[in-house]
DNA sequence: TTTATTTGGGAACATTCATTCCCTAATATA
DNA sequence: TATATTAGGGAATGAATGTTCCCAAATAAA
């Protein structure tokens, strides 16, 4: 079943919700049409179901990046490196389910744009409180407002899934050089 | 013309490529079918009409919004706000069209990728732009690197576009703040 | 005034899509 | 072994989509 929503998320990710048919669904799955709607309600549920492991994945990516640190500071600037890392190459190319629902579904799917918001949130309030352990360990000073950062972050990062589905080529290194002035 | 283009802007901003019928169109731009068909050749037309207008208007805001500051430090500080403004409120909740194409259109797109990037490479060499006039006149630290500095920027101004999107409120004036250490 | 020409409108068409239905094979149950 | 139940596959279906075709009104030309 997981593996049969990974083929989902990967052309969900690419083509969207409405430009992905049953068809590229049933390829992508490797199931028949019959057995994807014996699995699932309907095509939406497919997406919902597809969206959960998506940002499941997603967030323990982000949380072992974030390990890689040994102080707040460093363990932000791990986060940002994951992302740039993400948004490039052929994952970059295919894009984030997150940013794609956002965009494309949150002005009509009620339903989406709330589990939409709320991995916004999540992502923030993890990057809020690697600043604050960043100020508890002295790793960042302390006259940073660790929600404002956290949300203005939060932008960039998802500027970035954006930036690289469009495919302009992204420096690791130097990007997240420059927006850690953001906790000086 | 301009008021039929207006008004796929609107539609298309909203609902993006694929979810946005002929029936949605005809209705936002006061055209029947025949007389859609009649100025366009095919959806598709329509859409690359509405792009190009839609980032004309874009560009020309970001431009005034510019003007507003007295020297490089203060015209970057006030696109920021004006990108901000932007993604708030009912045209935030509308969405951005470049950021739309970009992640629903670029992987599958290869002509409309071509504007995205383009348009984006536009909007980052403006910045980039400004950040010398800001070393020039005194008001930006010679080390900065306007390069690098801008491309960040952009990403964080289409991932405002995404956030207001999903509906999350931004703070103008505390947003730029932050931003602007980017600058120091 | 009469005749072309253009402009806007909407019904008809073929295609594509999401969904349902039913069949077959495999596994579990008795 | 015989039967019941499940899992998987794919054709059939009805709705919706993009596009074309043709009509009617208005304007320009004769």
């Amino acid at each position: 079943m997981d593996t049969a929503l990974d083929g989902a998320i990967r052309v969900f990710c690419e083509r969207g919700y409405h430009a992905t048919s049953i068809g590229d669904l049933t390829a992508a799955m490797r199931l028949a049409t019959g057995s994807v709607y014996k699995a699932f309600r309907d095509k939406h549920a497919v997406f919902l179901g597809a969206f959960g492991r998506y940002t499941a994945v997603r967030v323990e990516q982000t949380r072992r990046a974030a390990a890689r640190g040994a102080n707040g500071r460093e363990r932000v600037r791990h986060v940002l490196l994951s992302y740039v890392e993400h948004s490039q190459g052929a994952e970059g190319r295919r894009g984030c389910m997150v940013v794609g629902s956002a965009v494309e579904l949150s002005a009509v799917d009620p339903e989406m744009r709330a589990r939409v918001t709320a991995q916004l949130k999540t992502n923030e309030a993890f990057i809020a409180g690697l600043i604050r352990e960043g100020q508890a360990d002295g790793s960042i000073p302390g006259h940073v407002d660790a929600d404002d950062t956290a949300r203005l972050m939060i932008c960039m990062t998802q500027g970035l899934r954006v930036v690289g589905k469009a495919r302009l080529p992204l420096d690791g290194e130097r990007l997240a050089g420059v927006a850690m002035k953001l906790l000086a």
